[in-house]
DNA sequence: ACCTGAACACCGTTCAAGT
DNA sequence: ACCTGAACACCGTTCAAGT
């Protein structure tokens, strides 16, 4: 197979993906139409299948591609030895959300849609897992701090991991059902909250 | 309009919500047309729509009906002055959630739907300030031990009950996408990340 | 190989006709 | 007044026919 083809087929995807996401973003998950594709990307209904399989392919490109923000500032800096706490981690990640214009309406929409569509949840667990892999080396300095056994350091780091991305869908889930909130605000309400 | 007929017409309509629960439950709020709850009811599309304008005002019906758990427990211990913690009074709506049997993915779903469907949306803003007016009369108490101004101390509360409501989220949207956790589990770790 | 767009099965909703 | 179920507009998907 020459590679020039591939690389045509990559970026026609690519192209149907991006027109999906602005009309996702306008219209949201259920109100947007195979139709709704079409007009938007100037294609044809049989153009559009001929590059995925069905809306359920699409959505999983969609989600693999552009639903995490990339972490990489944080990751480096845990990788270079900087003592990155989990709190710094997940106010660092959450501001990366915010920056890369990703609406939290939109998140929880494919959230919602990952419960009843599986090849969704899995490609979401798929980019989680690359989420935590990089939030896990990122507080690695800090978990090793607390114990001296590199197991117990990783293991810590991994459940720790899942504690921030809880928190973080907390913020993601509160926000789009009540309105934006300040990331500082919120954390120092959850942390009194849990020291009471 | 006699009594009797507009009990039976809310009866009715009980009946009708308690199907589509049943179904929703079962396929999830995307896989849940019509016909499923004319099936699962046994009555005929008609009837539905002579008692539900569409099924956004059946939805909106259900949320306000069943999505969230009643906490009496919690707001009389408040009202007869014991002293209930913001993270107590989190902990006894979790647990009280998880006992009233509803699904943290179906929640998910609703939460999804709602930023498609703005009359949703509105229901369960005011489901929620019911939920939130009962934290905050829980947390009563706590709250007048931290300040002695009355003003102060309601405002303490109120802010306090919308970070509650943010890590209950966090903790319906993990379990919901990543699995089950015990709810002790969640807030060690939650607190573990806020306090480093 | 990629693309076109008419055709098909199914969805939410309406409405004339029944009780 | 409540209910029936056929009819309508629209959706996701397929497929014969074009380049």
């Amino acid at each position: 197979m020459p590679k020039v083809s591939d690389q045509y087929r990559e970026a026609r995807r690519d192209e149907i993906a991006r027109a999906a996401l602005r009309v996702l973003a306008r219209n949201g998950v259920r109100d947007t139409s195979i139709a709704d594709i079409v007009a938007e990307s100037g294609l044809s209904t049989g153009a559009i299948y001929s590059h995925f399989s069905n809306k359920a392919e699409l959505a999983r490109y969609v989600v693999g591609r552009f639903l995490l923000p990339r972490i990489d500032a944080l990751e480096s800096a845990g990788r270079s030895g900087q003592l990155v706490t989990p709190r710094q981690a997940l106010q660092g990640m959450l501001s990366v959300f915010a920056e890369a214009g990703l609406s939290p309406a939109l998140v929880l929409q494919f959230w919602g849609e990952a419960m009843v569509e599986p090849g969704l949840h899995d490609e979401m667990l798929r980019t989680a897992a690359h989420l935590r892999a990089s939030l896990a080396l990122a507080i690695g300095p800090w978990a090793r701090t607390r114990t001296s056994d590199e197991t117990d350091a990783a293991s810590l780091a991994a459940e720790t991991a899942r504690s921030i991305a809880a928190l973080a869908q907390g913020y993601i889930a509160n926000t789009a059902v009540f309105g934006p909130r300040a990331v500082d605000e919120y954390l120092e309400g959850a942390a009194a909250v849990l020291a009471s």
